[in-house]
DNA sequence: TTGTACGCGTTATCAA
DNA sequence: TTGATAACGCGTACAA
């Protein structure tokens, strides 16, 4: 299991035995070029002629070689890897749908220009910051991902004071001019729900916020806001929650204990609804005949909830391509491409319904 | 928000203006010593007296110094990384709450050792294949996790000839010699489940078991079968899924439509029992009056499901932490600690309950 | 197209 | 033992 002989120049190749690793100067011999033809053809840089280029590929193909990604990091003062720091709770981490979509997404947009993604998971500010100093300083990466935006955030910043060039990703309107952004667009989802509840005869629209000190909360807040006060309905009850089941569930007590409770709540995300579906039911108000509730991520498991859930779904593997694509062209100094983000789209299922709200009928 | 100067040396530093990167020699030209001396101490190597190595930090610390990852990594022929391959579906990918927990552990692990953790998500094995071999060829990362193991798996194998060290996460009873591994222990959960079964009278247990190709799989269902016979009841009837939503419908289905139903289901995962007892419910099969459920992972959202989730939940944490120590040590050639991990738990919420088959009451 | 300096730590070799 | 010097790792980039 251990290596018996743990050379000095890395066990790696201890039981490939005399084969040692392939470097681009056994690739020139072998194509009797010199090293710079082969680092041009790999670098598809003009100034070798096509039979030489033949050649060397053939040559580079038959050894297996490929630059390394350390040597050439070293030579260009660039790591060809990006950085993404996730600061979450473990609950909120592994039910969020928006991580492991957009690290998908992100890694389409990478690997079509061979860069790596370079993950930090991180429990706490402190940590959080510490973990992107050790990108800029290592130099680690070349840029990063900054998610889960909060009110005030000064990573933008940071990351510019680091060195580090880097992609935001918060809601369009909270896009400011700290750094290139791609936009979400939370406000068109929340807003279809609220219309969507207001057709249904819905006029008492409560809002369950998530953690208030992202800028996507504040977003969401303020579409549903802005589609009740578009529609002349009067603004309902918001309680403020974390994304968490358990704040879901609490939240959706507080707003059933009031005078005048709710037909419908808007939740910020799909598990807090669920959790208030639940919380409902133990109450004996009745999804959807007595509340109709909306979610917000469409997680896999919505259609299977009792009654299926109601939300909103926006398509983050897209995001992620985007926000990869933009991040490696600013990181070569290119000219970001204009990214065309899929529309938020919102599907109606089984916890919304017509309002029962007899003072209203 | 676009770079007015994309200065060809790379736009990183256009801001910083003079300060350019600090090296080594800049911290032993302030210490008065040589960069060898300054090497030795971030490399905690004897041969520099306490006053130099004194001097040294100080200099370090004043300059902002630590060593460049890149260089570090191309003079040792080492990437100080390790990396994780994610194969999977997107919908089973943004459910399972094994991937974002197994990498919040894995960070743990590599943080205290300065390990960074390279990420590569795939759709299919012929990608996956690719990203291990971009892995090797580019010296990007020192070592990889194994995860998701398939039934003649030739990952670690693979690995091995590509020079990479591997640490496999596989159910303690398929772990082969192949490789260090880390023991899941899924069979433990298992039989849990199904003995809370049969002290609830429960004699038709049937299991829903996930895609086949898999170790974990295989270990689930096994551990399934071998409890039933040891508590001497009939092997029930299992019906193969693939852990999506819509395949535990599909299998509760199948079930339901037996002549002898079965009175309770253990599945695979939560995803696929909280989509069974939506199944249930549709066809009016109350769980858990009718049909007990249980399911596997424990996620967030199984307390908030209705009814609650009785299901197995494994520290899996604790899991990536062991997992990155384990990998570490096996790079660095050195003995792999004995890991210790924590017991399965089985948690009991309101899916499961006495059984009322009045065949056998 | 090619030779060669260079990027930046690490390590083997020498000297004190 | 403490410390300095130089070679090395492996591509890249610039001068020739």
């Amino acid at each position: 299991m251990i290596e018996s002989e743990p050379s000095p120049n890395g066990a790696a190749e201890a039981e490939s035995s005399s084969r040692k690793r392939v470097v681009i100067g056994d690739v020139a011999a072998r194509a009797g070029v010199s090293k710079s033809a082969v680092s041009f053809v790999f670098n598809n840089r003009s100034g070798v002629s096509a039979s030489a280029r033949e050649r060397i590929l053939r040559a580079a193909d038959e050894l297996g070689w490929r630059p390394s990604a350390r040597a050439r990091a070293l030579s260009r003062s660039h790591a060809q890897a990006v950085g993404l720091v996730i600061r979450r709770d473990p609950e909120l981490l592994s039910t969020d749908p928006f991580f492991p979509q957009f690290m998908a997404g992100v890694e389409i947009g990478l690997t079509a220009h061979d860069y790596s993604l370079v993950l930090q998971v991180v429990a706490d500010e402190q940590s959080e910051r510490a973990a992107y100093h050790r990108f800029a300083d290592a130099s680690r990466v070349d840029g990063v991902f900054l998610t889960d935006v909060r009110i005030g955030d000064t990573r933008p910043q940071d990351a510019r004071e680091l060195g580090l060039r880097a992609v935001v990703i918060a809601p369009e309107d909270a896009a400011s001019d700290d750094g290139v952004a791609i936009g979400m667009n939370d406000s068109d989802g929340v807003r279809r729900a609220v219309h969507h509840l207001h057709s249904l005869g819905h006029r008492r629209i409560a809002h369950v916020m998530g953690a208030p000190m992202y800028v996507h909360t504040e977003a969401r807040r303020r579409a549903w806001r802005e589609a009740l006060v578009d529609l002349g309905l009067p603004v309902g009850t918001v309680v403020t929650a974390d994304f968490t089941g358990a704040s879901g569930a609490r939240a959706t007590h507080e707003l059933l204990d009031l005078p005048e409770p709710p037909t419908a709540i808007v939740y910020g995300n799909d598990l807090m609804a669920i959790a208030g579906v639940s919380a409902a039911t133990d109450r004996g108000v009745r999804v959807p005949e007595d509340l109709s509730v909306v979610g917000f991520d469409d997680i896999p498991l919505a259609p299977y909830a009792l009654p299926p859930l109601t939300t909103v779904r926006q398509n983050v593997v897209a995001w992620g391509t985007a926000a990869a694509q933009t991040l490696v062209a600013l990181v070569e100094g290119r000219q970001p491409p204009t990214v065309r983000l899929p529309p938020v789209e919102f599907v109606v299922r089984g916890s919304t319904g017509p309002t029962r709200d007899r003072r209203h009928a």
